[in-house]
DNA sequence: ATCGAGCGTCTTTTT
DNA sequence: GACGCTCGAT
């Protein structure tokens, strides 16, 4: 019935082929005959329910730690093995590949079978599992590329600079935010006020024009696409619709507007769709998720609702330290979480003098816990950006203990590893105008901004793609010239050498052809490129090994996919070291021991979120989502003073902290030394704390009405004089052994002398 | 066309 | 403190 897109790439689809099971139990009939099955044996009532209540709408509130992935992994399994639906009837949509592969080991350990070829993914896999397989039918290119967020940006600087948009007029983040929420249905371009709405007009058009011509498509696009696919086509929507008969979204506080429209899509009248959200845990906001999906779910469906609200992860102390920070959030419905543990030891927070005393405590502590008897495994360093993560692993490494980065300064956005995977596309697509401009001239080729400034204005004029004009005669001279041939030709024959030869091999020639070899030679890092590249050969041959009878073309055409689509590298199962993330990446994931580290105003909550209520409300939650990751040991450190942009500021105690009961707490480092004299220790410490902070705060701002020219005395430092003052900063000359310090003007310890 | 010096700009999180 | 960008010198 469906067509075959004209490289097979239905290989990857099997299960697109055949003609797809009608859902063979309706109704809950067989529910019935069936008897209580042996997944649900040690589950508590609340998860039993939600596993074999099959049919119809139904959603599950489940706290942190509730055994949530556990209902989802055994009502699948309930499904496919108590009531016989075939294996790719069922959806699963996930926000994580991280989770999607935690839900498929557990799955195979259930099923006892593979899971490979079922419809457990995340959003954005399952849309461009879709659209390759149909997107012919919205007249979407077959071997459409998927860009990443670097891509975006890129793109968007482009587009400025072809419509003449002043980057000091609008910053390119900002069109790029705006854009992305309009897209993802958070905003239409009408909430956009001018002068930025007609600018945001352009650019939009513009952008979506330079997708479509280079068969280029965002993350969002993948949405959008698969929606607009459903809507238009009655046959594929039928199709999907016979085909998921039974359909699990996990992390429905994530969902945008748009995944929500394509959840509605998907699923046709039986609604049997299963939601698992928790919107303590929304931390997505800033990429569009919409919290308010819950309610109009409740609204649209009328699901039958339940709330997992036991933990079987957390001590009660972690517990109730979670409670308290969650519970300052006003919008919220309030839903206690509860532990069967004991108490546990308390929550030790650490305060240290400057970062270098913060990393060596917390690799002290772990090399102390190691000493206990807990693995480095059950060890989590979390932090909230990633930056954070460089110094830890300076002194991880120097102490010989062994960690993991997960996120970050992926593998897949390392600029060696960009480059070469533009030059596959160009391969695949010699047309991909992003790629293209990517590496004409990467390593150099003698072809200089104006030369492509012509290559390019011409190409428009003839109509041609950028890489058809490299072989005409545009007027450019010598150098610029023969480097444009050359690097036509250069295309050409790598696309041979391709064909020709076996992976590595073909990977090493194109180094040696492109020129890549020789600058790599002249890097200081490219003994260690080199080897990142090469590492693509091995990714090659494992895609390779599961799908034995797929043309070259295809593996690659995967891999470039694979690639965009999954932003780490995961080794589920294999863990090895201290596992060191953000907080962000922390969600689903459980140790023994976790450290949050970098615990101050400013940095977490981040100075972004100071603006407004609804963003320090997400950075709570973020909070709250860090501190039920540990089971056991929870550490809370961070320093007095600072090191920001090379210069020392002074930061408070975050008031994530101020809301936990002091009783919780056990106090080290410059805490205890504090503790005597400081009152927000001893009274009340809700609103106290948060209170005398700000109050202490305004006072500072007003004794410190500092000039230049005022002598002051700070705490440490000792006498001092003013020497500019710049918004809320100010820079002091003190004595030569201590030299010229930038400070915060409402420092508390600074003060005037008269 | 390319390299290097100097300058301004940063702060977040991810599919 | 690091990066990206612009500008001037080769």
């Amino acid at each position: 019935m469906f067509q075959k897109s004209t490289f097979g790439l239905i290989f990857f689809y099997p299960n697109l082929t055949g003609t797809p099971m009608q859902g063979c139990v309706k109704f809950g009939i067989i529910d019935k005959m069936k008897p209580t099955s042996i997944l649900t044996k040690d589950l508590n009532p609340n998860q039993a329910e939600a596993v074999l209540s099959t049919e119809g709408p139904f959603m599950v509130i489940a706290g942190a730690g509730s055994g949530k992935t556990r209902v989802l992994t055994r009502r699948i399994a309930h499904l496919i093995l108590d009531l016989g639906v075939p294996k790719n009837n069922v959806l699963a949509i996930t926000f994580t590949n991280k989770a999607a592969n935690e839900m498929k080991g557990r799955l195979y350990h259930l099923l006892g079978e593979s899971t490979r070829e079922m419809w457990i993914s995340t959003f954005h896999a399952m849309c461009a599992r879709i659209l390759r397989a149909h997107g012919t039918r919205i007249d979407l290119d077959p071997h459409f590329q998927i860009i990443d967020d670097d891509d975006v940006n890129q793109l968007i600087k482009v587009i400025m600079k072809e419509n003449n948009i002043s980057k000091d007029l609008v910053k390119p983040r900002l069109l790029k935010h705006l854009l992305m929420h309009v897209k993802a249905g958070q905003k239409t371009l009408s909430d956009v006020e001018e002068p930025i709405h007609s600018i945001l007009s352009t650019v939009y058009q513009s952008y979506q024009n330079k997708l479509k011509k280079n068969s280029l498509v965002d993350f969002e696009d993948l949405i959008i696409k698969v929606i607009e696919l459903l809507k238009k086509d009655t046959e594929v929507r039928q199709f999907y619709h016979d085909l998921f008969n039974y359909v699990l979204v996990d992390e429905f506080q994530d969902t945008n507007n748009r995944q929500y429209e394509l959840i509605k899509w998907l699923t046709g009248t039986h609604h049997n769709l299963f939601i698992v959200g928790d919107e303590d845990q929304s931390i997505y906001a800033f990429r569009g998720a919409n919290i308010q999906n819950i309610k109009s779910f409740e609204k649209d469906y009328a699901p039958k609702a339940i709330v997992l609200n036991q933990n079987y992860r957390s001590t009660n102390t972690i517990l109730n330290a979670a409670n308290q920070v969650i519970k300052m959030n006003q919008s919220r419905i309030k839903k206690e979480l509860f532990s069967t543990r004991d108490e546990g030891p308390k929550i030790t927070f650490y305060k240290g003098h400057s970062n270098p005393d913060e990393i060596h405590y917390v690799t002290q502590k772990i090399i102390e816990l190691n000493q206990t008897g807990i693995a480095f495994d059950d060890m989590a360093i979390l932090y909230r950006a990633n930056a954070t993560s460089l110094g830890y692993e300076k002194s991880l490494t120097s102490h010989q203990i062994p960690y993991r980065i997960i996120g970050s300064l992926s593998f897949f956005k390392r600029k060696e590893i960009k480059d070469i995977m533009a030059y596959f596309r160009l391969l695949i697509n010699p047309h991909d105008e992003l790629s293209f401009e990517r590496v004409i001239n990467e390593p150099k080729r003698g072809i200089g901004a104006k030369s492509l400034e012509t290559l390019k204005s011409q190409a428009k004029l003839y109509g041609i793609s950028y890489f058809d004009a490299c072989d005409e005669d545009f007027g450019i001279t010598g150098k610029a010239k023969n480097g444009l041939k050359d690097f036509h030709h250069l295309i050409h024959k790598l696309r041979q050498e391709f064909e020709a030869r076996p992976f590595l091999d073909f990977l090493e020639t194109l180094l040696n052809l492109t020129g890549y070899t020789a600058m790599l030679k002249t890097d200081s890092m490219g003994d260690v490129r080199r080897e990142n590249i090469l590492e693509l050969a091995s990714y090659y041959e494992e895609l390779k090994s599961m799908y034995p009878e797929t043309t070259k073309f295809e593996v690659l055409l995967a891999m470039l996919e694979d690639f965009t689509l999954r932003s780490e590298e995961e080794e589920p199962d294999q863990k090895n070291g201290v596992s060191l993330m953000t907080l962000h990446g922390a969600k689903g994931l459980e140790f023994d021991v976790v450290f949050i580290v970098s615990l101050e105003q400013g940095l977490f909550p981040t100075f972004a979120a100071k603006e407004s209520q609804k963003e320090l409300e997400e950075e709570r939650r973020l909070m709250y989502v860090g501190i039920t990751r540990a089971k056991t040991h929870l550490y809370f450190t961070n320093v007095a003073d600072r090191l920001i942009y090379g210069q020392y500021q002074h930061h408070l105690d975050s008031e994530f902290i101020d809301a936990i009961d002091p009783e919780l707490l056990e106090l080290e480092g410059l805490n205890l030394q504090r503790q005597r004299n400081d009152q927000r220790y001893q009274n009340d410490y809700r609103q106290t704390h948060a209170f005398k902070a700000r109050q202490k705060r305004v006072m500072n701002q007003n004794v410190n009405e500092l000039n230049q020219g005022d002598k002051v005395s700070h705490t440490s430092f000792g006498e001092g004089v003013v020497v500019a003052v710049d918004g809320s900063q100010c820079t002091i000359a003190f004595s030569h052994k201590i030299g010229i310090k930038t400070l915060m003007k409402d420092h508390p310890a600074i003060q005037k002398v008269s």
